[in-house]
DNA sequence: CGGGCGGCCTGGAGGC
DNA sequence: TGCCTCCAGGCCGCCC
């Protein structure tokens, strides 16, 4: 593998003597913790992304024309292509020791994964106690479930029937459980269609997901809700949107 | 300390 | 047609 960057100006300046420390390395592994994706290299090195709000990691053919964007471009050695690419350039790229993996400081403070057999109603329950935070809050916080954004966070509580700007401490401890088990069903439904192109989102063949076809409340303010009469809602919740059916959601 | 908020960027949509 | 404003899937740092 070789590796070129074209912009370096990410959220944090990618590290100049990156190439040359991925340079002639082969992929061994990938996978992921909360949002970001880890790229186990040999001699224990992980490439660590972020794709921050407007990221894409591709897989192309070499041939494939360079993109605006295309920050970070990976040729391996069969000939294709990993291209790093975002608009927006909030993302992360970094290379660390797997031993330094867990100390670095965007990780360390992460909440269990939703799909760690560690995660169920009662641990999302013991934060709820101690927060009065608005529920949607707390299902953004990385440090209490990892991996969730505002989209996910407004289907979960639109399908549980719980308005965003309810108050953590003063849900019951069933519909904490309900929630709970509602973030597994809908990343799962996700998953299963392929993500949200809401708007920047690819996979890694840069392929749409279909996802965005399946919201109820996201973006859906002044249309019908997809179970009452009622119209959806949109209230700025900080400076990120919150979406509700007023009569679903208590 | 917990938690709210502004800022970082570019681009697309919509108003005029 | 262009120019302006607003808004966007996330995170960090600053402030109270």
């Amino acid at each position: 593998m070789r590796v070129d960057v074209f912009e370096p100006r990410l959220r944090n300046m990618i590290d100049p003597r990156l190439p040359a420390c991925v340079r002639g390395k082969t992929i061994v592994d990938v996978r992921r913790r909360a949002k970001y994706i880890l790229i186990q290299l040999e001699k224990k090195n992980v490439w660590v992304f972020h794709l921050g709000m407007s990221g894409k990691l591709i897989h192309v053919a070499s041939a494939t024309p360079k993109q605006k964007h295309d920050h970070i471009v990976a040729t391996l050695d069969n000939g294709q292509q990993l291209r790093y690419h975002d608009p927006r350039r909030f993302g992360l790229s970094i290379v660390v020791n797997e031993a330094e993996l867990d100390e670095l400081s965007q990780l360390r403070h992460l909440g269990l994964d939703p799909f760690n057999t560690q995660f169920h109603g009662e641990y999302l329950y013991s934060f709820t106690r101690r927060s009065k935070r608005r529920i949607r809050d707390l299902l953004l916080d990385q440090q209490v479930v990892a991996g969730i954004g505002n989209i996910y966070a407004n289907e979960i509580l639109g399908r549980v029937g719980v308005r965003p700007t309810a108050r953590s401490s003063r849900l019951t401890r069933e519909t904490v459980i309900r929630i709970a088990s509602m973030i597994q069903t809908v990343l799962n439904e996700a998953i299963r269609w392929c993500g949200t192109s809401f708007s920047d989102y690819r996979d890694a063949d840069d392929k749409f997901g279909e996802f965005q076809n399946h919201l109820r409340v996201y973006d859906r303010d002044g249309e019908a809700c997809r179970i009452c009469p009622s119209t959806i809602e949109r209230v700025a919740l900080g400076n990120r949107s919150a979406f509700y059916c007023p009569s679903c959601q208590k």
